[in-house]
DNA sequence: TTTTAATGATAGCAATACTATTATATTAAA
DNA sequence: TTTAATATAATAGTATTGCTATCATTAAAA
C-alpha cells in the first residue's frame, strides 16, 4: 500500500514548502539520497541543484541553509515515527504491548504495509541514526527551540512517555526514558554499524531484531 | 592539588604533540575556551589564531584540521574520565558502590582534589555535551577507528563494563549499559539546559546531582 | 658557532555559503 | 484571451573558510 502522507511542518523551518512544489519535493527527495550518499558535511546546495538539474537560487528559496533542510529532514522523521506508532496501535489496548510496538518502530523506522512516496524513509532512517543529532546540537538551538522547530521531537518524546507511565505509573523518569530510547536505538545501531566495541550488538545482519530485542530487555528491567 | 597530567593520546590525532610546546599547549587551552564560547561550527584555525597571537599556519602545523583538533580534546576527556575513575576508586572494592564513583565521574567530570594546569575541565565537559558526538559521526569513523582515534572511548567503555559485569554478571549488555551511560549523561544533561521537555530533570541548579541521582535509580532497576 | 627546528608573516587558491539581478517559463485571475 | 502574478532558471558576484606554500626570523641544540 502506498499513502500520500503529508505532515504539517513548523513554518520557521522552510521559507517555502517544499512539500507544495515540483522542485520542492525533488529538493527533498534528493537531499535525502545524496546526504546518506555522501553524509551532511560534504552535502551542500550546489552539490544538490546539480544532481536535480536545478540552481543553488532556487534551492535557496525553500530553505534558508543546509542546517535548516536537515532540520526539516529530521522533523519529518519526528512525525514519521509519531504516525508509524499511532498507526501500529490502532486497536491496541495494552500497554506494554504498545511500548513493544514503540520499540520496534524507533528500531526499524518502517512497515511493510506502509510506503511513502518521494522519501526514502529507510535512508531517511539512516541520516537519523548517523546525523541526527546535529541538528538540534548548535548555538542557535534556545532560539530555535523557541519558535518551535523541535515540536516534533517533543511530542514524540512526550507521547512514549505516557505509555511509559501506563505501563509503570511508578516510574519516576517517563521522559528521561523516552527520549533515552529514541537516543539509544539510534546510537546502538550507529555503534553496532561502525564503533561494535561500544555495543554488545555484533551481528552484520539482522541489528535491528537484536537491537529490539535489547531495548526490550532494558525496559523490561526498568519497568517491571 | 594540582598535578601535571598527560596522556599518551594516539598519534593519529595530531601532526606534532601539542603537550610538548608552549604554542601547542595555547592551542589547547584556548580552542577549549573558543569552542566553549562560540562553539564548533563558528569556532575555526584563523580565530583561533588571532586569540593566541599566532597564525592560521602555525596551528596547521599541529592539527589537520578542526574536526582532529576536536577529537583530540574529546580523547583528552575520554582519558581524563578514564582517570578520574581510577582516581576515585582506589581502596573501593565494592562493585555497586565503584559504579556509583562511575556515574559520579560521568556527570561531574571533575573531581575538588584534582586540578590540569592548562585544560579548563568545566568548559572541555561542556564542549563535550553539547559537541561531543560530532567527534565520531563523521563519514571517516571507520578509517579513523581503524587507527585507533577512538581508543579511549572504547577503554572507558570497556572499563565500566567491566564494573557493570562484576555487580551483576548476568547482565546481558554491559558494553551498551557502558556506553549508554556515558551518552545518556551527557544528553540528559544536554536536554535539561536547552530542551527540558525531553527530560524529568527541571532544575536550573544542581542538574548534576540530579542527574546523578536518576542514573543511579536506572542502574538500580537494571542490576538488581 | 653553526645547524636545526619552531614559529611568524605573507600570499594565494579553490571551495563554500550565500545574495542579487535579470530573464524566461508557467499558472491563475481578470 | 490577455494580463498579471508567481516560480524557476541563468548568471554573476562577494565574503568567508579551509587549507597550502614560501620565505624570513628567532630560539635552542650540537
Amino acid at each position: 500500500m502506498s499513502v500520500k502522507i503529508k505532515f504539517d511542518l513548523n513554518a520557521g523551518l522552510y521559507i517555502k514548502d517544499p512539500q507544495d512544489s515540483i522542485l520542492g519535493r525533488k529538493i527533498i527527495q534528493f537531499s535525502v539520497e545524496m546526504i546518506h550518499a555522501i553524509g551532511f558535511e560534504s552535502f551542500n546546495f550546489k552539490k544538490l541543484a546539480a544532481e536535480i538539474n536545478s540552481t543553488e537560487a532556487s534551492i535557496y528559496r525553500y530553505f534558508e541553509n543546509k542546517h535548516l533542510l536537515l532540520l526539516y529532514l529530521v522533523n519529518w522523521y519526528w512525525e514519521w515515527i509519531i504516525y508509524l506508532i499511532q498507526f501500529n496501535t490502532v486497536n491496541v489496548v495494552d500497554a506494554k504491548e504498545k511500548l513493544k510496538i514503540v520499540v520496534h518502530s524507533l528500531v526499524f523506522a518502517t512497515t511493510e504495509n506502509l510506503m511513502v512516496e518521494f522519501i526514502n524513509v529507510n535512508k531517511l532512517h539512516k541520516i537519523v541514526v548517523f546525523e541526527g543529532t546535529k541538528a538540534y546540537h548548535t548555538v542557535e538551538v534556545d532560539k530555535e527551540n523557541s519558535i518551535g522547530l523541535f515540536k516534533s521531537y517533543k511530542d514524540l518524546t512526550a507521547m512514549i512517555a505516557s505509555i511509559i507511565t501506563s505501563v509503570n505509573p511508578e516510574f519516576k523518569y517517563p521522559s528521561t526514558l523516552a527520549s533515552n530510547l529514541y537516543e539509544m536505538s539510534n546510537n546502538q545501531l550507529y555503534f553496532a554499524n561502525y564503533l561494535p566495541k561500544l555495543t554488545d550488538i555484533h551481528l552484520k545482519t539482522n541489528q535491528e531484531t537484536e537491537v529490539e530485542k535489547m531495548l526490550n530487555y532494558f525496559l523490561n528491567k526498568l519497568l517491571n
